[in-house]
DNA sequence: GAGCAAGCTTGCACGGTGTGCAGCGAGCGG
DNA sequence: CCGCTCGCTGCACACCGTGCAAGCTTGCTC
């Protein structure tokens, strides 16, 4: 499918590569001793190729898939019309950690890097951003209100960015013990309820 | 009080120079064509002493007054014992909002420039995110649990980051019109309801 | 007030990032 | 088989951010 000859499949190759290379010396080194002229040699490719591949070193680590690939705001639309809006962002967030849990070794490296250099977390929120004006949009449309004016579009998918970022965290320090849906119903759940103060 | 000396006024002032530049040359070429050379010379000072007051770019543009200043962790610690913690992290919020919204020409200038430029966004989360934890801990402290197990504290320090930014989109979107808090206070309202679909 | 310590400013050099451009070579289609 | 496309490569460049070693002003002490 995906495939469509020779040359495609090169080039996903060396992204591939450059991804993986990427991710092993941050492990290894840890993140602010990892040069992209490492990656590339690691990789065997040229430094230049490694920025007709990722826009920056961070994208290499968080996106290593590329940005085309299924999106949240994509996956909200595709929810059933006649559902809310909670439980259709509920069933798309699902859908997107299910995704990214599938190959949890690589996102428990991914999380260790991240947590290991704040500085990325804000990364992490740039490309996620973009997503997140969508979501927006998506939201808007489920509720027929206007994205940009009224309030609620923009705050609930700030919120659901929080409460993804949230569930990461938790996942992290729980070592990947408890799925990261269940966990992040956990945080959906305290959000529907109002962020009622807990009884310690 | 805070001046002690010509020495720490004068810094104080070099500081406060590239600030202004920065914001002015922002505002003038856009966020991009500005480089820290030209804020120097505008500011009268040489490259090397801009590195001397901020540690990146973006701190200039930012965070002016420096990093030192009553942060919102700290504003939530001096909220009386006997409040909930929904309650404490509103009436710290709005003595933040309150504070930034004194200037609110350079405050707009700001999230003119910050809108315009998505990558500044993640940067400015970056130095709030060190905030965020603080927040959750000072969280923490008040219902009794642990800032790093527990879902509830990072949950709502993340999620009050997002209302926050939500309310400064909104408040520019509205040129101002309406104040920072009674935005906020519609956010935390529709946050406390469990953020109930609106009825269109 | 003379001198000494502290610290802000400056210039210089360096490693790293990200981009534009031009050429080369391998895959692909007619 | 031939040309076109397109990824890879090297080179040059602007910019960022830092370490270091000076200078010079401030402030403190005797």
């Amino acid at each position: 499918m995906t495939e469509r000859g020779l040359r495609e499949r090169k080039k996903a190759d060396t992204r591939a590569a450059l991804a993986a290379a990427t991710l092993r010396l941050a492990i290894e080194l840890g993140w602010e001793n990892v040069t992209v002229e490492a990656v590339a040699a690691a990789a065997d490719v040229s430094y230049r190729t490694f920025f007709n591949h990722f826009s920056a070193k961070e994208e290499a680590l968080l996106f290593p898939a590329g940005t085309d690939q299924p999106r949240l705001s994509a996956r909200l639309r595709a929810q059933p019309a006649g559902t809310g809006v909670l439980a259709a962002a509920r069933a798309a967030l699902h859908a997107d950690l299910t995704e990214l849990e599938s190959d949890a070794a690589a996102l428990r490296d991914r999380i260790t890097v991240v947590a290991g250099n704040p500085s990325l977390l804000p990364r992490l929120v740039e490309i996620g951003a973009a997503d997140e004006r969508e979501v927006a949009v998506a939201i808007a449309e489920r509720t027929g209100q206007n994205a940009e004016t009224d309030l609620y579009p923009g705050l609930l998918a700030a919120v659901l960015s929080a409460a993804v970022r949230v569930t990461f965290s938790r996942w992290h320090v729980q070592r990947g013990a408890v799925p990261l849906t269940a966990l992040l119903d956990e945080a959906l759940d305290a959000l529907a309820a109002g962020l009622p103060e807990p009884t310690h």
